[in-house]
DNA sequence: GAAAATAATGAGTCGCCACTCATCTTGTCA
DNA sequence: TGACAAGATGAGTGGCGACTCATTATTTTC
């Protein structure tokens, strides 16, 4: 479980550059989208092509990285909204936050959505979905968010307006409008 | 504005093949998604790959083309609903219909959706978020659907929608709870 | 401070795909 | 029916991007 006792600890310059290597393809990715060439990732992180390949051998290896590693930060974000926040308001401030960081993210939404691209981020998304389903249990149990409705659904709505929130000509007033609607959704009838 | 006087009207044969590959490009695209190579859709048509060409001069017109035909499609259905629905239930039923077709219209969706592709189709778009506009206005003045809510977010809990449509693992029973939230947070408070 | 092991380099390969054009075919019209 | 314009054909071009590998460079180790 400890990740410092790898069989061959890597050599100082590789562990280096593979952090330059995923710091650049987090930045090219998220501007350009999961389309962005690997060229492109290797030039922003200062390193020759075989290089990233020697790391990550094939694009995906590389995406499902990156993806990992968003996963983890969201999940994280999660708990800790369901362990010091509070319960009425936590979903809807995570789903909020989440929404507003997915412009910037455009690679992990794409993929999350996206066709059936596998890439080995199972775990972690399962990881993630568990602890939507937490922030929902504890909305639930505060009475701010109606009974029947399941995780599955609102990981379905989040990813749905994590979508929607790349598009061109989306204001913030429009994203404000838009989410709103969704929490109207969810929330029990008789709530102020 | 008759189509008929055209400069120079088309040879029988060129009317026949046009026909064919828009037929053949709208199902692999909406199979494949837009990024279906030229080749695939000259295959289907059975026509040669310049044959697609001549007819339309870049892979974008092609897809224009297409997403041209399918908005005015909708644009024709939502009016129909318009004219002839329950005001109450026609922007619902519309709604419910599009999404559902959303998995078989990839392409469409994900141009709509998407990164600011322009193709020129910004004419039958705006024709669309009208027809839109005018099921939304029905409803409300029904007391179905509250009264601050505006088009705009209509179009855009539609657009997210049809995205998390295309995901793998959607079964019909997520799509149709799913769809139930977003309507309640459409409904005004009071709606039974 | 070499030798050995590990890593970096980047020109090159391969396959895919949008798009072209010289040549051949077909519809049209007198 | 024959001549000509309009259209169809498909091998070819160019560019891009994932991935390779022989060579060169840097660490590590004793």
């Amino acid at each position: 479980m400890t990740p410092t006792d790898d069989p061959t600890p890597l050599r100082a310059d590789a562990r280096r550059n593979r952090e330059r290597i995923l710091a650049a393809a987090e930045a090219v990715f998220a501007e350009r989208g999961p389309s962005a060439s690997t060229e492109e990732v290797a030039a922003r992180a200062g390193v020759a092509i075989g290089t990233v390949f020697r790391h990550f051998p094939t694009k995906n290896d590389l995406l499902g990285a990156i993806v990992k590693t968003f996963m983890a930060r969201l999940t994280e974000e999660a708990d800790a909204l369901a362990d010091h926040g509070d319960p009425r308001t936590a979903l809807f401030t995570f789903f909020t936050r989440m929404v507003e960081e997915a412009a910037a993210k455009r690679t992990v939404v794409d993929l999350l959505a996206g066709a059936g691209v596998d890439m080995g981020v199972a775990k972690p998304v399962q990881t993630f979905r568990e602890a939507i389903g937490t922030l929902l249990a504890r909305a639930q149990g505060a009475g701010a968010v109606r009974q029947e409705i399941r995780p599955d659904e609102v990981v379905a709505l989040l990813t749905a307006a994590c979508q929607v929130a790349l598009q061109a000509g989306w204001d913030p007033g429009l994203r404000r409008r838009t989410l709103k609607i969704i929490f109207e959704g969810l929330r029990p009838k008789d709530d102020g």
